[in-house]
DNA sequence: TAATCCCTTACAGATATCTGTAAGGGATTG
DNA sequence: CAATCCCTTACAGATATCTGTAAGGGATTA
């Protein structure tokens, strides 16, 4: 098992919750804790610096803002400057966020190795996830899966791009005019129109501001 | 100090937090938990039955559906349930929503005692928030009114109820003609027209879609 | 009482949105 | 090769949005 693992939570009920848990239930012999990203990355800098380095990072994905200056403002930005100071790091994602596709890209992009979604059995699920990757196995709470096939209508690259414009108030002709710029293709007024209104069909909305309105809802931009 | 109280908290990692760390840092001879709504109301439900009452519950406000059928689906829900059979509990609501409105709103109307915002500092905040409550006062977390102070705009009613039908995809002129049939006065689609862009100016958005989105990602419709 | 302020409402004009139709081009298929 | 499909684009017309100006009325104040 692992000897070494570092937990990122900023949440005290839950950190406490999770530290005290693993201490039960699995026999690792030093867990750390830390409330704050930045700190976290010290934290394994200066274990590997020290030749003893931590094997196992758990973060969540979302660190409340507070008075305190940040570096490292989410989960995201703490794997991706720890993998670059210690690549071989196992990471397990523990966070509230169930949409598969940000799931996906977290296995994708930060190369993480386990996501367990936080819920009635997430305790469990993580030692099992612990487990898992211990043995260089993946690990993705049951529920993910369960959500994916309900999740009919998939956001592309292009859909994302004009709905986060669309969100910050921009016009359709002044994101034609932006993506012309930028190259971003298709690029014309046109077939940004058809595309939010194929969106309006997929999510059921009457217009842009009810689009915006469900899909921000929902977290999708 | 009270001598038994329940817990409510979907989350398991958080929950067996709490009761960790109430466990270990008050005197309390019998702390129970329940990860559904329905489950705390029947258990409270029981104990009073029994003569052998709680005295303090711990809720949450947000509880994760799943398969299981709910008929409580929110910790108001919960609470609004309680009061009814058990008006003289004491409830502290152990949360992160960091809405001041909101949560003047659930001292205001669901009588609570106490309120703790989840963060960094949540489980030192949660026993002082019981020994507070436990003297017959209440209490809030340092965090919330500092929020307060920022939140210059506040929104009103009327407000409110044109962004909420705005977010539903009717247009201004739909929503004054629903005013009119529904007795809300104002009504005028020109009234409609200037208040929404009022709020352009309160918030910094562009237009309606801009508006919609700020407000639906802050929690604020 | 008169002056002032604020809110409601009407209206107008410039833009933007939304929904059609239709043409052209690339990719796929028979 | 020809037929087909799908995507991009242009354009047009009906609505909707947004921003002015201005008139009227109720409440407050001098």
């Amino acid at each position: 098992m692992f000897k070494k693992i570092l937990i990122a939570e900023d949440f005290q009920d839950t950190n406490n919750g999770i530290v005290n848990a693993l201490s039960n239930k699995l026999n690792i012999s030093e867990i750390q804790e830390e409330l704050y990203c930045d700190k976290a990355y010290n934290r394994i800098k200066v274990a590997q610096s020290n030749k003893e380095p931590f094997e196992l990072l758990i973060t969540d994905l979302l660190f409340k803002k507070n008075h305190v200056d940040r570096k490292l403002t989410s989960g995201i930005d703490l794997i991706n400057a720890i993998k670059t100071i210690q690549p071989s790091i196992k990471i397990i994602v523990n966070s509230m966020e169930d949409n598969p596709s940000k799931i996906k890209t977290l296995f994708e992009k930060q190369k993480i190795d386990g996501y367990v979604c936080k819920g009635r059995h997430s305790l469990d699920e993580l030692v099992e996830a612990i487990h898992e990757v211990y043995q260089n196995n993946t690990y993705v709470s049951p529920i993910i899966n369960m959500v994916t096939n309900n999740n009919v209508f998939v956001l592309d690259e292009f859909d994302l791009s004009i709905l986060k414009e669309l969100a910050e108030g921009l016009s359709k002709k002044e994101i034609a005019i932006k993506f012309k710029k930028n190259n971003i293709s298709p690029s014309s007024e046109s077939t940004i129109d058809k595309r939010v209104s194929k969106l309006f069909d997929d999510f059921g909305a009457k217009n842009t501001t009810q689009l915006i309105a469900i899909l921000t809802r929902d977290g999708l931009i």
